[in-house]
RNA sequence: GGACAGGUGGCGGAGCGGUCAAUCGCAGCAGACUGUAAAUCUGCCGCCCCUUGGGGCUACGAAGGUUCAAAUCCUUCCCUGUCCA
């Protein structure tokens, strides 16, 4: 990987990349010949992390190819703030005991795909813990109220009459500072963190360092297509869900989706995403979905899944991996049965579905609210749900 | 510190003494349709009890109060925004 030329060296951290600043400087770094310092923050707020998350650190990886060094950065005094990028409300801030409970699910999950020799984890409290109201005063000095009213967010929000908290201006001072803490010669992130990445690099210049490179990849859109992928909207693939799960869920996004997730998902060039194109989009869909199934799990795996999706969803079978709900009453009304299960929210809901018609037991539309006697084995399926209930 | 405006279901947003579990839109769930999805159409969309239609309970920032009756009126408090200082 040393022997590989600077050009060569650029084209392949580029790729995938939506914005660099700048590119010149990135070149000039490399010259030094030295394994670079590449930076990237994450908000212990996901407990799981999920394909938008992936998005980054296949990126991360790519540093990590070439011999970088990678800092994987949790943000654990920051998410005490609560990152206001892209809220249009303040965050609730999160107590201590998620924070850590959150920093050790990452550590135990980025690296199905980053490299653990090359990559070194940090927490930000580490220097920000122990910062005095004196430190934090004059961080602040190096920067105006205006400057930060340029991040398009709190301008938004200003404009629209949306609460500012005082203390979020702190969080792009706090992890600009990070960078300083570090001496990032790069840093990373989504492109919704294009500002607080460049005020790394005017905290780096106040604080007599080089400025580092920033480069910024695109948010992944969720399952809906709509909102960017995250975990409150629930329009997420985790990267620990089982195969089945993920193809399920990778199977419901909308076909204009599937050409992005080649894209920033996949490794496949541009000429054979262009190529998928043409194809049956079912088939296409699937094919997409075996791929990244196989980046966390294996390639049998997501074979399995696939046929096991055509079986359950297309041919309406029944899944083979359907949870069982034990019942210790020696009879209950099918209602009670649907609440108990968690195929319903409430009773009331169970009451709807029934009513709708959309419920079967043992492969039988019911539309009688029949009563299930106890000991005895159900199979349960209302919509996409299914259960298994003995007692 | 002062003046004004406002806080309604997951979100937006009606209602302004009874007919309000609360119009409507979005989101969500279910059914039909299909190439999975989307789109479209239909129904549902607080909780509990009996049930193909009813009954009860809890809700409209919080706590009190007026009234036969309040989301709707009064008082205090909390929160948010705007303008002035």
């Amino acid at each position: 990987m040393t022997a590989i030329s600077i050009d060569e060296q650029v084209t392949y951290l580029r790729k995938g990349f939506s914005e660099m600043i700048r590119e010149e400087d990135l070149r000039e770094r490399l010259k030094l010949g030295r394994p670079l310092r590449v930076k990237a923050g994450f908000d212990p707020t996901a407990p799981d992390l999920h394909l938008g998350h992936t998005v980054l650190l296949r990126k991360m990886k790519h540093f990590q190819d070439l011999g970088h060094q990678v800092i994987f950065l949790i943000g654990d005094m920051t998410g005490l703030i609560g990152d206001p990028t892209g809220r249009n409300l303040t965050r609730p801030p999160l107590s201590r005991e998620d924070i850590d409970r959150n920093a050790e699910t990452y550590k135990s999950q980025v690296f199905k795909i980053l490299d653990p020799e090359k990559t070194e984890v940090s927490f930000n409290s580490r220097w920000l813990e122990g910062m005095k109201f004196e430190d934090v005063i004059r961080l602040c000095s190096h920067y105006t109220v205006a400057r930060i009213l340029e991040r398009d967010d709190f301008s938004k929000r200003y404009a629209d009459h949306t609460p500012i908290s005082v203390h979020e201006f702190l969080y792009p001072l706090a992890q600009g500072y990070d960078s300083v803490a570090l001496k990032a010669d790069v840093e990373l992130g989504g492109n919704d963190q294009k500002f607080n990445l460049l005020v790394g690099r005017e905290l780096q210049k106040s604080f007599g360092q080089q400025p580092q490179i920033v480069a910024t990849v695109p948010l992944l859109e969720g399952l809906d297509g709509v909102e960017k992928m995250s975990k409150s909207k629930g329009n997420y693939v985790g990267i620990t869900e089982s195969p089945e799960e993920m193809f399920r869920k990778l199977m419901s996004i909308g076909d204009d989706l599937m050409f992005r997730y080649f894209e920033l998902l996949t490794d496949k060039t541009l000429i054979e995403i262009q190529q998928y194109k043409k194809a049956h989009p079912k088939e296409t869909k699937m094919e997409l979905a075996k791929l990244i199934i196989a980046d966390f799990h294996s390639r049998a795996d997501a074979e399995r899944a696939a046929s096991e999706w055509v079986r359950v969803v297309a041919g309406g079978e029944v899944p083979a991996d359907i949870e069982t709900v034990s019942i210790t009453e020696p009879s209950l009304r099918i209602d009670k049965v649907l609440a108990k299960a968690g195929i319903a929210a409430s009773t009331s809901d169970a009451n709807r579905l029934v009513k709708a018609g959309s419920v079967e037991v043992n492969g039988q539309k019911i539309t009688e609210f029949i009563t299930l006697a106890f000991p005895g084995e159900y199979v349960i399926r209302a919509g996409k749900k299914w259960k298994k209930v003995t007692g």
